[in-house]
DNA sequence: AATGAATGAGTGTTCATTCAT
DNA sequence: TATGAATGAACACTCATTCAT
């Protein structure tokens, strides 16, 4: 379905030629669509949409603007091209490290954090939280799309782990939408937060302490009884 | 003044009053303010910065577009009036109620919260966190502004109830300053989502709920030993 | 593919042309600064700078607004451009014609005056003392410019002939600086003058009778004793 | 005469009111006008025509902009009667003094050159000339009054100079006409210098000097046969 | 495929002018 | 008379989009 899409994306360039003499240095044909919509992303993220030139992409791609409309139709096909080609292959990775793990669900929360962490937050990737926001009243649809592919998907993962806790009693019994989204949120505030404030202001939020007592929070907030999150064996 | 609005009411087509004869515009200089800043709001709210037209300021507030010129010197004078108009009075509340509060601190949090919800949250205002989350890289002096006079006065607030919590044993120990953070997350985070995915996307956010869980999250996460936050009385 | 192109052209109604299908815009990369300069020249003579739109400068030019600004970055510099294009090759013409002149200095003073004439004052360049009067004071930089490049060195040039003169006793002895400033003075308000009074009063002013009576004038007022700037010969 | 003209310029204001209980301290209404036209001259010849703001012109007269349109149409009719009012007296003081002067020809040139000095350019009056020269295409007829009411009037009265001096035997024979445009060219000159490249260019030009060789250079120009224009007594 | 010159609709801002008070 | 709030036409400038090459 990801491939699908990106075929999509990429605005089928009159692919039919016969005589193209199969040029071994082609590589650098294919890649322009990665190269443009890389370059969007930093200037998306940095800028926000409205105040992005498309001359400013098709500059930092090394592209004419012509070239960059051989690829999209227009900014705002571009605009979505950004957010679908670097969302969706996000949530691919949390789904199969749940599906296969094993352990404790404190532990399984642990790993997934520690992997939002990684690919997502402290990464370049986390300014399109930022632009999903800012932008969803001017692109509904694309809005609808990025809350059904990722913020459901994700959402739909972190209720699987509630479930497999309450299942394994590890969890305290819970309401499992609202909790998913409760939950759910820090984790994105951290991702606004560092695209936000974190730019112009005095560091103040410290990502490790926060994600620790992020993690603290939620799963003594979600243990069950007596259960308290502490190391293995440390437990009366 | 309600009376003037209702000539110009009057002053539809047909209209027989032999005086009163329509003025092309009123003078209202006091009010003027209020209601570009209002105009403003809404406008800047769902539309964005970039995207609010000040034709469309002024229309909405039934002004000419050389009138708001004369109370704001340009667009970013007027984004900036908007934000700190609407944005400070907001804090005080808050501050003046945990100070005189003298219950438990699970209650107090209780009440903050539902403070928030009905003066901020479930309120157009809440389209300026938004607002300045998208807005914080094009205008930092704002964000600045908006950090010290707001953001840190609302941690400010929720460090001193958790430490009044730490202080009478309701809440066991914590890194405030990070927890502080993350409990302010999910506020912030259903305000931004009522102000984007909500508007676009089949409501699947129950904000009743989504408090519920929030404040049960929140307090059986701080929770001291078998201290759980239950109704008065069920407590051992 | 080009077909397709022109199957669009040729929908245009009643276009009986088959080919050569008038295109929306000409490709003159080269020609387009020149066309833009001169516009901008006869317009800024004509109006002003303030009064002179830069739409107005386009459609003279025979292009667009928007590609007026792909060659000059703003209304100022295209002013600028159009002073320090036209002007500064005059200058050296005369500081050559001076340089290599090698009869006597009444001849050299007629000489100078007859090439400013043809290649300055009975030609729309003219306008531009108008302009450099007129803007000095909201252009102080570009006034500042003309003063060095343009109005200094012809005053040197002037001063060189005066001094020429008195060194060769042609010329009685006079106070250079000031003299030259005088001297020049007639010949900058008959610019002035066809480029204000003479396109709305009726022709009062002889050009040719006027720089008659300005060499003339200027010669005798110079001479030395007996010294008459007769025909050679006439001297006693 | 110049009252007549006076009167005109002051756009009588309603003064037919019968009930008008004759205040004694009108002075200020009556003033207004001169008011306004006093700050009206500075900030034209200051910024010209069209960088001046009427807010400005009304704050430095210190009155209201709507006060400034009880006494001028509009923008246009007040740059009229700066010119206009400013304009006309000058003339009149020159004409008087060449009409009762008995001595030489060259001494009353030397006169009325020192009264020009004093009552003129040495005077914000002179921005005037700066002003018709920039503003002529704009409004010609302006310009054609100007040309009618003064610059003819002072091509006039220079030229009866001219004749005087001519009749005396004291200056040669020239052509009158044109001689008489010469000569006038390097007052005006001076004029349209101090308002422009004097103002943001390092003072470079000496008024006294430059007036001191305009006087000894026409009147040597001028001279007849040996006369020499030098102190008396002086001549060989 | 790629270019980049050209376009023109769109918008922030200014300011002369009007008019109810 | 005098005020100053309100107007709206005008204009400089931007930038997404087009298209001949």
């Amino acid at each position: 379905m990801a491939m699908q899409r990106n075929r999509k994306l990429m605005a089928a360039p009159h692919s039919t030629t016969t005589h193209a003499p199969a040029p071994r240095w082609e590589r650098r044909k294919e890649a322009r669509p990665t190269e443009l919509l890389s370059a969007a992303l930093d200037l998306f993220v940095e800028k926000g949409y409205a105040a992005t030139r498309l001359d400013d992409v098709a500059a930092q791609a090394g592209v004419s603007k012509g070239t960059l409309y051989l690829y999209y139709v227009n900014k705002e096909e571009l605009f979505k091209a950004v957010v679908r080609q670097n969302i969706v292959p996000l949530v691919e990775h949390s789904e199969k490290l749940a599906d296969e793990f094993e352990g404790d669900s404190a532990m399984l929360l642990r790993l997934l954090v520690q992997g939002w962490w990684e690919r997502f937050i402290n990464t370049r990737l986390s300014g399109i939280s930022k632009l999903m926001i800012s932008e969803s009243g001017n692109f509904p649809e694309l809005a609808r799309f990025y809350h059904d592919e990722v913020i459901q998907r994700a959402h739909a993962l972190m209720a699987s782990v509630l479930e497999r806790g309450m299942a394994r009693g590890e969890f305290r019994y819970v309401d499992v939408r609202s909790t998913v989204q409760v939950l759910h949120a820090p984790v994105v505030m951290l991702s606004l937060w560092r695209n936000s404030f974190d730019l112009c202001c005095a560091k103040t939020l410290d990502a490790q302490a926060y994600l620790n007592s992020y993690v603290d929070l939620a799963l003594s907030g979600l243990s069950n009884f007596d259960y308290v999150d502490r190391p293995p064996g440390k437990n009366s």
